[in-house]
Order: structure tokens, then C-alpha cells, then sequence
RNA sequence: GGGCCGUUAACUCAGUCGGUAGAGUAUCUGCCUUUUAAGUAGAGAGUCGCUGGUUCGAGUCCAGCACGGCCCA
């Protein structure tokens, strides 16, 4: 926002500010100490109510003025601070006349600090009559509306605080947010893993099948890539003995922005050695079950419409037996490339011609299956193809020890028996950048300083990435993610003529 | 990347067939010592996203651009 950008109402509230400043009155005092929070009053009202008089006991407290209610010589306020709103009565025959005339010239969406006690109105509201007031923090701008508020999507996320102050129901969505991770770093620490950080920056981005963002290093004088995933650190982290380890941190990814996508975004990653990918969906329902009472009190969400439970055991299927169940595709053209490719030309779904089978099957998938799986469902037996870091299946080595899982329509974990055989590893990323060389410019690099960390051994593990934002817009019923997302990137505004001069 | 929609006062929104820009809230000046979106009398407030075009005349029609939203890839 342009700082020179103003209307009458900003040229007045600063006209009243050097008004203020003549008559010596501190406009920014950081002398006011808080006793109590507005939950504080409340709590002693409800537990104490017989010790509640008019005249004790007193409280100072503070916060934003929401409204203000003026009569001549007596006036209410609505004030909000982190807990809560209460409403402050001021009288000229309580504070005083000059007191009262200063008091005159506050706005909404000012500071105030508030000393007095607490009496109910003739509607029996709790209100504090106050005694004394002091203004903490002068407002130059006005706030939205108090009826309409401030909807324009645009506003609300590039000056988020706006949509804050304003939006009781924004403010819940981000409680929610912090009370999620909060919940998921209890559940792990609970289960003896480590909370560690690995590189943001690398000199090869790998872990995930995704392009990078590209940054420099002046004094190195080399390119670094922004992390896409940290999982290729955490299971050094394993060969180096930390058997159970985590991250929750972001990835960067540079791809389209959408309503389900950003180009930073927060994962859970964990690794457990000498567990299985069976072991790991058996910890993710009992991990989402705890998450989702822990931040809505309940096992059960509605998202979008579609009720959802969280608690006891999911479904489990193959990516094979779901292409046949639910997209209706006869199990025996899954091995037929050339059959799925006209299969999915009838069927409107753009592939490109040069993938490889199990590519293919995974993109009928994503298509065909992907918005059916409403409750929790666990998808199993993903092509190794598509799983370059995948431990293969014992039974089939076509397929690998992988599986996803899918809420509401979406992919929210993906995860796996780790493939720790060196050999194997070498030959899956020279497969990638096979297929990198063939055009496919997300596929991976090789990375011989990983394939020398598995040499030295990494015991048998097995690890997931949770997409904490997509966790977090179905916990909140939020359909984009820049409603789960503080600041959601925005392109920058371009300036008018005007301005740029 | 493609399609559709939006951008008008600080905020939420109207604006008819192309003819001098509207409302509510907010603001300012009054009255009002128990209000609840307080009431009441008055007043001020606009680069109609930007740049061009058509026209005697454009918020309105046309083109391009920017930003945003939704859908699709």
C-alpha cells in the first residue's frame, strides 16, 4: 500500500493526531502495564460473581476499541484483546472532564488501557465502568465497515491483519492451524521421534518429483536450488542413527499457483526405522483420529457438505483393484500401454505419448479415482516407476511397498518402505534422468552423495510426507488453500503512472 | 496456458437506452449519562483499475494491459 495514498478521513485522523500531540498527549506510550485480560474478568465473574461490586474489585486491562457508542457525556465501547471482546462504560462524571473531552477524540480501532470495575447494564451485560483511560495507540486509518466487514478476497490477503481484526471466523482458522501442528508434534515426540531441520537450500533438489526454485550464492558464486522435499537429509539423519526423526517445515515448488496450490507449502515428513509402510498407515489413522479431536473436539469433520470420520480403520485398496472398481477400467488393459493411452484419449485425458506405463495407470488415477475417495482411503501398490525412492514389492516388482492417502477428494500423505538398496537406488535414478534426458524436466537428478550415504547402510524404514496445508483446509472446511495460508503469495501490484514518478 | 466473472468514496454495494456520480456504514459539526448495526439534525468526501479507440458526449460500447476470483489444463 502506498503510505502517501489518502482520503479526507486519513488527512483528518492525522489532523486530530498533531491536535492530540499539541495538547501533550502521548500518542505511542509503551508505559501501561495489563493486570488482567478480558478471559481474566470473565472467569472471576463466573466463579466469584458474589465478589463483584461497582466499586471493587478494579481491573486494567486493554485492547483495540471495536465500536464506540457516544451520548454527549457518556458513552459505550465494544474492546477486543487476544481472549476476547467486552464492553467499557465512560461516564465525564468518571473519568472526569478532561479526561473525557480527550477521550472525545479516539477513534475505533484505537489502543486503549482501561482501569475500573465491573457492573451490568439494565440488559445485565457485564460491562467495565471505567475509571480511568488512556490511549496506548492512535490509529491512523480506518477499519472496514462493522456491519459488512472486509470481503474483497484480494484486500483480505495481501494485508492479512485487516482480515484479522475484522473476521472473527479468519482468526479461528489459523487457532486451528497452530493447534494442528501443535497436536501432530505431541503425537510424534510421544512416540520417541527427534524434531530436526535439514537444508532449505541444496546444491541439488531432490526427494520429490517437482522443479525447483533456483536462487544464487554471491560469495560461493554457484546456483542453489530451494528445497522441493527434505526427505533425501531425514534418511541421512537414519543412517546416521537417529531412528525415528521429523520435519515440519516448508517446501518450494515452481509451479502454477491455484486454489490447491502455492508455491511454498508446509510438510510433515517422518522416517521409522524398522517400521513398514503397513506400520505407517496404521500410525496415520491413529495420528489423524488424535489430530482431528484435538483441534475440533470431535472424530468427525464435514467438509464441503461430505461428513467425514477420522477414527477407526480406513480402507485399504490397490491402485489396480481402484482403477477397476471405481473408474470401471477391466483389470486386464492395465499392463496394455497402448490400450490405456486410447482409453484415456476417449476419454478426454490429455498423456503424453513418450510416458511409461506406470505413469499412465498413475494419471488415470489422479483422473478417474482421485475425487471419488471422499473417506479416508489408503491406496497401495504404486508403479515403481512413479516411486524412484520406493522399496519394490517382494511379491511383484512392478509395484513397490508405497501408499497414498486420499480425503475428500485429494491426496494428503504419501508414503513408504524406504528403498535402502544402494544398487538398486543407483539404478532408479539413472531410469529418472533417462526419463529427464526424454523431456520430462521433473524427474530426478542423480545423486551419488545419497547413494554413498546408503552405502554406509540405512537400516530398514519406512517414511511419509503429510501436506500440513491441505490438512489444515479440511480440518477448517476451507475449499483454497490461501484461506489456510497467512500471507498466500500474490503478485506484486503494479503501480499507476502516478505514483511510480 | 485457456474460458468465464469482477475492479465505482475508507468499507459493502447500486448505477436503467451512452447525457454533469448514488446509497448504507464510516468521517466531520450539533443534540443526547444504560447503548447493542443506538437515535437524531445537518455537511463534506470519487484518477469509476490503467492505456488507447469509437462518439458532440463513455462508469456504461470496443481493443489492449494489470491485479483478483472461480472453473479447466
Amino acid at each position: 500500500m502506498d503510505i502517501e495514498k489518502s482520503s479526507d478521513i486519513i488527512e483528518k485522523r492525522r489532523e486530530k493526531l498533531s491536535e492530540l500531540k499539541a495538547g501533550h498527549t502521548q500518542l505511542f506510550p509503551n508505559n501501561f502495564k495489563v493486570l488482567h485480560t478480558i478471559q481474566d474478568i470473565l472467569s472471576q465473574i463466573r466463579s466469584h460473581p458474589e465478589s463483584i461490586t461497582p466499586e471493587a474489585p478494579v481491573f486494567v486491562t486493554a485492547g483495540r476499541m471495536m465500536a464506540i457508542n457516544r451520548f454527549g457525556k457518556s458513552t459505550f465501547i465494544r474492546f477486543r484483546d487476544r481472549t476476547g471482546q467486552l464492553q467499557a462504560y465512560i461516564k465525564k462524571d468518571g473519568v472526569g472532564n478532561d479526561a473525557y473531552d480527550l477521550f472525545k477524540q479516539l477513534d475505533v480501532g484505537d489502543f486503549v488501557g482501561l482501569t475500573g470495575s465491573m457492573f451490568q447494564t439494565k440488559t445485565q451485560e457485564w460491562t467495565l465502568l471505567v475509571n480511568d483511560i488512556r490511549l496506548l495507540c492512535k490509529a491512523t486509518r480506518p477499519l472496514p465497515e462493522k456491519f459488512h466487514g472486509l470481503k474483497d478476497p484480494e484486500k483480505r490477503y495481501r494485508q492479512r491483519y485487516i482480515d484479522l481484526i475484522m473476521n472473527a471466523d479468519v482468526r479461528d482458522i489459523f487457532i486451528k492451524r497452530s493447534r494442528m501442528i501443535q497436536a501432530i508434534r505431541t503425537f510424534l515426540l510421544e512416540r520417541d521421534f527427534l524434531e530436526v531441520e535439514t537444508p532449505m537450500m541444496q546444491t541439488l533438489a531432490g526427494g520429490a518429483e517437482a522443479t525447483p526454485f533456483v536462487t544464487h550464492h554471491n560469495a560461493l558464486n554457484i546456483d542453489l536450488f530451494l528445497r522441493i522435499a527434505p526427505e533425501l537429509y531425514l534418511k541421512r539423519l537414519v543412517v546416521g542413527g537417529y531412528e525415528r526423526v521429523f520435519e515440519i517445515n516448508r517446501n518450494f515448488r515452481n509451479e502454477g499457483v491455484s486454489t490447491r496450490h502455492n508455491p511454498e507449502f508446509t510438510m510433515l515428513e517422518f522416517y521409522q526405522a524398522y517400521a513398514t509402510y503397513e506400520d505407517l498407515m496404521d500410525l496415520t489413522e491413529r495420528m489423524f483420529c488424535d489430530i482431528t479431536a484435538a483441534v475440533t473436539g470431535s472424530t468427525q469433520i464435514v467438509y464441503q457438505g461430505h461428513a467425514i470420520e477420522m477414527s477407526g480403520k480406513w480402507k485399504r485398496m490397490t491402485l489396480a483393484s481402484a482403477l477397476s472398481e471405481i473408474a470401471g477400467i477391466d483389470p486386464s488393459l492395465l499392463k496394455d500401454r497402448q490400450g490405456l493411452l486410447d482409453l484415456a484419449a476417449s476419454r478426454g485425458i490429455a498423456i503424453a505419448h513418450k510416458n511409461r506405463l506406470g505413469k499412465i495407470v498413475t494419471k488415470l488415477f489422479d483422473t478417474l479415482v482421485e475425487p471419488h475417495l471422499i473417506q479416508p482411503t489408503f491406496i497401495t501398490g504404486y508403479p515403481v516407476e512413479v516411486s524412484p525412492l520406493s522399496r519394490k514389492s517382494d511379491l511383484d516388482p512392478d509395484i513397490t511397498d508405497r501408499f497414498e492417502l486420499f480425503i475428500a477428494g485429494y491426496e494428503i500423505a504419501n508414503g513408504f518402505s524406504e528403498l535402502n538398496d544402494p544398487q538398486d537406488q543407483k539404478e532408479r535414478f539413472l531410469q529418472q534422468v533417462a526419463d529427464r534426458d526424454a523431456g520430462d524436466q521433473e524427474a530426478h537428478c542423480m545423486d551419488s552423495d545419497y547413494i554413498e550415504a546408503l552405502e554406509f547402510g540405512l537400516p530398514p524404514t519406512a517414511g511419509e510426507g503429510i501436506g500440513i496445508d491441505r490438512l489444515a483446509m479440511l480440518l477448517t472446511d476451507s475449499v483454497s488453500i490461501r484461506e489456510v495460508i497467512l500471507f498466500p503469495h500474490m503478485k506484486p501490484q503494479t503501480k499507476t503512472p502516478a505514483e511510480s514518478i
